[in-house]
DNA sequence: CTAGACCCTGGATCAAGGTCCAGAGTCAAG
DNA sequence: CTTGACTCTGGACCTTGATCCAGGGTCTAG
């Protein structure tokens, strides 16, 4: 086993990860990732775990997470060896947001799934049954 | 049937639909909300269709899309009437985007059920089966 | 040992998506 | 017909998430 880290550079990092340097550094100083190691020169020197958490980042992202969700999740993943009660309903809170979330798109995508297959062209342009498929829920006071 | 729309105005619609009134006036600025009709104090005039849209752009927002993008779910439902093959092209861009971030969801909904089920407190804290599950997936270069 | 490519910090700037006035007009209840 | 609650426009300001310098060191191939 390798006991020994790479030490990739920000760019190399960059590079790998598919995000601009900027944005690394940026992500640092919001704490979304750990202060890296320095070399002596004070280059930071990161290891493979940085691109893989980077990647996560993106891809969370991408998914309408803010950065301070993405970093709870990260931390839940950072935290669980230790008190892991309170982790785990925190996992739990996540777990069922992230559900609602799947559920909310896959009522959108069945939406314009019929709009796709059920819908030949006819039909007059105001009351569209979209809007009824997509809309017309939540119906709260 | 009633054919003489109701006449809200900006405050009851924006209670209703549970957003700021200013935020509203944003949306029309910004194209997603159509210009309402006026009375002659020159107050908006809206019926009830502007709070099922109002509502959906919350949801969608919620679910990561960007005012462009909720923009053109909304006018594919608008336009459908019209250019069928080519909003039916667009609509299935849509489906497959959507189809991925369920699956992205999916993804990490999985991680995080592991986490939780799979997780008893020990192990070690540095590297973490959630980076694992969460993680180390999309394998490229 | 030097050129070109990288990296450092600190701070300015940017785009998206709002949010918040000021100053003035409107509406509904009493 | 006044008072308090609403609404109007136009423009300033705010937060999030970056992005982009400037001015100055570092690294490495030749």
């Amino acid at each position: 086993m390798n006991t020994q880290t790479p030490s990739l550079t920000i760019g190399t990092v960059a590079k790998r990860a598919g995000v601009p340097i900027d944005t690394i550094r940026y992500y640092e100083r919001e704490g979304l990732l750990p202060e890296p190691l320095r070399r002596a020169s004070g280059y930071r020197s990161y290891n493979e775990t940085t691109i893989s958490r980077l990647r996560f980042i993106r891809r969370a992202k991408g998914l309408g997470f803010t950065l301070e969700e993405i970093g709870e999740l990260l931390a839940l993943s950072a935290d669980r060896h230790r008190g892991v009660k309170a982790v785990r309903q925190r996992a739990q809170q996540r777990l069922a947001n992230i559900d609602a979330r799947i559920a909310e798109l896959t009522r959108i995508r069945q939406g314009l799934e019929q709009l796709i297959e059920a819908c030949p062209g006819r039909g007059d342009p105001e009351q569209c049954p979209i809007l009824r498929a997509l809309v017309d829920d939540e119906r709260q006071a």
